[in-house]
DNA sequence: GAAATAACCAAGCAATCGTTTGCTTATTTA
DNA sequence: TAAATAAGCAAACGATTGCTTGGTTATTTC
């Protein structure tokens, strides 16, 4: 009856250490988390995390391959419920990327957040994941209706920097993924210069700079 | 005649130690780069930084200082130079912006690249000294002539995003800030849906990944 | 039931970390 | 010229770092 043991014990502990470093990668940054501190979250000692990974820059590098992996099929699956309109592929991909960085999972964010060149031994890696599932929005921008002058690996290049500075100032309740996304695609599509554009004479306003809270 | 001597000597090294802090920052991130690093870099002795600065998160803070003081300094003479057009004015500031984030200066890029989060100790005070620059924008977004429904925040926030993730990907020789500026303002301006807009039937060739190098 | 393996504990090593303390040497001020 | 201060050296402190090593326990396989 040994059909009955579905997975048996093995590599049980191994998920929720790379659950507990994507979150702790994610609030305190790679370098300023400790092998100890992961060790501790997990409940295990310190030296046991060395069962399942080599190094901690290892242990890096498959918290950020299953980074990829989540937002990648969280992105692709978004595309086949999409319909044909260029404009509207991409903003389902944005949403889903959003969801994913703004969303429960610590794993994408680690993706988003972690520079490479502060872990020089993984550099090239992850540079190497992250282009992999970028290219996803280069074949959605190549798609785009454009006019022929326009640089579309800019113009990609400014939505991924847009997309993914939102964890710095998004807040929960105020906005949605959903919404960002249609937001963020509005302002790239059809864009928003004024009926009356004759207003143009209050410029001189903006020199003084205005010290509210971000996004009052 | 003491009104010959300058400025005696006092201070002389403080610049040097803040230069080199800099470039280090930018190049391993603050966690990752010891004080030894930059003492070695220095050509002093690692406790010797401590006559200087109290602390290493308050070497942190100095170089964030003068990179905010700096970036703002360079926006704001920029500014004076451009018109009342309010485009063209945040154009300005977006090509000030980037010259300094992708120029030689280290400050700016400090500012831009370190993670506030990663740096508990001094969290608030970077934060603080980001938003003291960063709502420069805010009365330039505020300026433009938009439609009443364009949410000026996040397109405000877009922006910074865009502009910030730049230096992950430029390369010197084939963009210039001046005409990244120029692509990014008229990306959101007066966007780019092409006459010939029914060629919208190519939408499923973005599925698949296309893995050339980045901006090939 | 014996052998093998998976998963982890217990303890500690060497290196590096930020920082402190006491001293020395210039320079400035009175 | 004497006192005061600026600037930095020399040496080390305790803590933390990533990681190793050898043993232990439970599970699985034969």
């Amino acid at each position: 009856m040994t059909a009955l043991a579905p997975k048996a014990r093995s590599n049980n502990r191994r998920e929720l250490i790379l659950d507990v470093s994507a979150q702790q990668f994610v609030e305190k940054g790679f370098a300023s988390t400790s092998t100890r501190d992961i060790a501790k979250a997990t409940g295990m000692l310190p030296g046991s995390l060395y069962y399942h990974f080599a190094s901690k820059d290892d242990l890096l590098v498959a918290v950020f391959e299953e980074g990829v992996q989540r937002i990648s099929a969280c992105v692709d699956t978004a595309l086949e419920a999409a319909g044909a309109d260029p404009w509207m592929r991409l903003q389902a991909a944005c949403e889903a990327h959003l969801a994913m960085l703004l969303g429960a999972s610590s794993y994408a964010h680690v993706v988003i957040r972690t520079l490479p060149s502060d872990v020089p031994g993984a550099e090239k890696t992850l540079v190497g994941l992250r282009q992999q599932y970028e290219m996803r929005f280069k074949g959605l921008c190549d798609a785009l209706p454009l006019q022929p002058q326009v640089d579309r690996s800019v113009l990609r290049l400014m939505l991924i920097g847009a997309l993914n500075h939102t964890p710095v100032w998004y807040r929960e309740g105020r906005d949605t993924p959903a919404g960002l996304a249609r937001k963020f695609i509005d302002n790239l599509r059809a864009p928003l210069v004024g009926a009356g554009a004759g207003i143009a004479a209050r410029a001189d306003a903006s020199v003084e700079a205005n010290f509210e809270e971000d996004r009052g």
